[in-house]
DNA sequence: AACTGTGTTGAT
DNA sequence: TCAACACAGTTG
């Protein structure tokens, strides 16, 4: 039911609509909190009680209704769907499917509402966006409910570092193994416990991850992609807390904790890759070990490559083109631990 | 208990 | 591809 704060800032979704509700017409049975068959309603519905158990169709293409009277976004790539989450409102979980839609089929997909053109600056921003993510990325986002908030972030970003790195294509995989060690943390009790922040220490926070004082960002916080060793992407909020004036890694923190198991003393630590992309990592260890510089963690070199305890390197592979697998940076959100969907450019 | 999203099927 | 339906698996 939580929304992102920067929902739909941008474009007014109302004059975008493209593909005209078809059945406006019968405006749906209202869904009483019923389920499908299961509950006998006895809503004196005027004889039509049969009819009161049937969930209502969605007029948007992508959305499908939840027993709850919220609404699930789905979009089929092959043979298999791709859930993309549920929504409160009807046309925000088509919202969501325009956009997924639009990243898997490109801009002749056919959207509920008018499709992105590159026309606009604002819209061509979030087509480069599109592209700039896996589509896994996007999924991911959407089923958060974080897509707003990350298209609008990166739409700050660009305007902060515009010039000259401007039409740079995308880094290889193979280029991007090639890491430096920012610097890396001993976590304690508190970083492990109900806080549910990860305290940088200043010096490296303002080295590495300098904010801009008095800015919304240094407020507000920004949100950061991290990669850990799996390839799992890990998205935390990083601000800074003027209360205890300290730089925190907020939002997003406890999963990884959880997850990870992290204990008091364990280590954590954060890397960027060296090309141009300032992919950013994170890896963790338990407690001691003095790192070894010269052997960051290294993805996509492993004799085996495994996603998520799945061995992939036995999918198939289309005609065996080296460019097949560019993007298969999965990161399921944590719940799955399945294949998904593997994504091939 | 409430909700999410997967399993499955039939229609297009 | 797609949505409808049923309901198992998760989450709060």
């Amino acid at each position: 039911m939580k929304r992102g704060c920067v929902e739909e800032v941008s474009s007014d979704p109302e004059k975008r609509l493209q593909v005209a509700p078809q059945h406006i017409v019968t405006e749906v049975l209202q869904r009483m909190g019923s389920g499908v068959s299961m509950v006998l309603d006895p809503t004196p519905e005027g004889g039509i009680k049969a009819e009161s158990r049937k969930l209502p169709s969605s007029r948007y293409k992508g959305v499908v209704p939840q027993l709850n009277g919220r609404w699930g976004a789905q979009i089929y790539e092959r043979t298999r769907r791709v859930w993309l989450g549920t929504f409160g409102d009807e046309a925000e979980a088509a919202r969501a499917y325009d956009v997924a839609a639009q990243r898997f089929r490109g801009q002749e997909a056919t959207t509920n509402f008018q499709p992105l053109s590159e026309t606009h600056d604002d819209e061509a921003a979030e087509l480069t966006f599109l592209l700039e993510h896996s589509k896994a990325e996007i999924v991911d986002m959407l089923r958060k409910h974080t897509y707003r908030e990350e298209l609008e972030q990166s739409k700050r970003d660009a305007q902060d570092g515009r010039g000259a790195i401007a039409g740079k294509r995308r880094t290889p995989s193979h280029l991007r193994s090639v890491r430096d060690l920012l610097f890396e943390k001993v976590v304690t009790p508190s970083d492990v416990g109900k806080l549910n922040r990860l305290v940088i220490p200043k010096h490296h926070a303002e080295k590495h991850f300098p904010l801009k004082s008095n800015s919304s960002m240094a407020c507000k916080g920004v949100l950061f992609n991290y990669e850990d060793a799996g390839g799992k992407v890990w998205r935390f909020r990083y601000s800074y807390w003027k209360s205890s004036q300290s730089y925190v890694l907020t939002k997003g923190w406890n999963r990884f904790v959880k997850e990870k198991n992290l204990k008091a003393g364990d280590v954590v630590s954060f890397w960027r890759s060296t090309g141009p992309e300032k992919r950013m990592y994170i890896d963790r260890r338990t407690g001691g070990v003095v790192c070894d510089r010269s052997a960051p963690p290294a993805i996509g070199q492993l004799p085996v490559v495994k996603l998520f305890g799945v061995d992939i390197s036995e999918l198939p592979a289309s005609g065996g083109d080296a460019k097949r697998g560019r993007e298969m940076e999965l990161f399921p959100p944590s719940q799955f631990f399945k294949r998904q969907f593997v994504e091939a450019l």
